[in-house]
DNA sequence: TTGACTTCGTTGCATCCGCAACTATAAACA
DNA sequence: TGTTTATAGTTGCGGATGCAACGAAGTCAA
């Protein structure tokens, strides 16, 4: 249950003004649209709460923060060092280039993680036989034990979270993501 | 269209290694899992592309990237910044602590945010009558035009997004979506 | 071969962020 | 009242990130 919100801060007069009660039907669940100072701008007709970027974020915030108490804790695993770790784990040896292209992670990234992960112990580079730029990403033994568990940790965190969307809103909610993922127009570029 | 990928890597025979044809596959809209080096960790049955905390981030990371753009390159403001004016101007004047309520914005980054875009003249703090620890926090007339054109290059890059879902997708993703963010066991607490 | 251009990956620098610690005020309660 | 606990908001600090610039290697064509 949220904290009590705002306690005294109430001004029933003023205009404009978000109130306790106001904040509170906001914040609800069936917030009813309309009946209080939330309003659409007037001249341009934008509703922040159904952006589709502002709720995307949210929810991936939401979402990942839970998980990411689990590698922290754990590992002292970053959010990125933990997704290169994944894609090693699942795609098997590449190169950060690749990672880059599957991930959509920007490259500086995959570098800092990748040396991260290297100095834990987790990967280990190989230079490519075909092109000298270019190395190998390996997960040790070590590294594949920390991705089963991880691994592990992961379905069971998933599992609860689709059990709040239902079998079926959770696989249509991951089509609808893919599809936005897939239609977004750059592989490579800056991040965030 | 996606750069061309890892030109001459590829190496038939190594097993576990992604070769250069198997990338593409993988990164394929219709990409056929199973037929590839892609596989779901054996012992712990994890599948990182099913992953929804790693679908939503991408997704978010994705579709904000592209609007990022405008607020960026027009005013200079960061994420945080455009959705402390957003949330300002869609609700109207409230306090730091209501942001941080409504938006689930870190308390910090939400008080960095509100004294750069104090600092460039978007906002006013007026001392709170009822609580002296708090300030209420409303756009200026000038940080109103801002949000009115921003909110309008917003609208028409939501509709974008939402084009290539269909309406009844797009509605459907915003609805399963709210339904994370209200399960989400933090109300407060860090970000990311 | 040479030279122009592209790509893989790293690094410097400025910024942003998370967390803990802090001040000032408010609320709860003996 | 006085004491204890909780809340609004800020700040210091270490670490993560974005971007541009870079070195090294590959590609292509004259």
């Amino acid at each position: 249950m949220p904290a009590r919100l705002h306690g005294g801060a109430s001004r029933p007069g003023e205009a404009g003004r978000v109130t306790s009660s106001g904040l509170r039907a906001i914040l609800a669940p069936e917030h009813d649209k309309g009946a209080l100072p939330t309003m659409t701008d007037p001249t341009s007709g934008f509703d922040l709460e159904e952006f589709l970027p502002y709720l995307l974020n949210q929810a991936a915030e939401a979402t990942s923060h839970g998980f990411q108490a689990v590698y922290r804790d754990r590992y002292g695993f970053t959010r990125t060092q933990w997704r290169v770790l994944a894609n090693l784990g699942k795609f098997g040896a590449m190169t950060a280039r690749d990672i880059c292209a599957i991930s959509h992670i920007e490259k500086t990234k995959v570098s800092r993680a990748v040396a991260a992960l290297e100095q834990s112990g987790m990967l280990t580079r190989a230079p490519s036989e075909t092109d000298r730029r270019a190395e190998v990403l390996s997960l040790t033994a070590r590294g594949r034990d920390v991705f089963g568990e991880l691994g592990g940790l992961a379905v069971s965190f998933d599992r609860q979270l689709r059990a709040t969307l239902g079998r079926e809103g959770a696989d249509r909610l991951a089509s609808l993501l893919r599809r936005l993922i897939v239609a977004s127009p750059r592989t490579d570029g800056p991040d965030t």
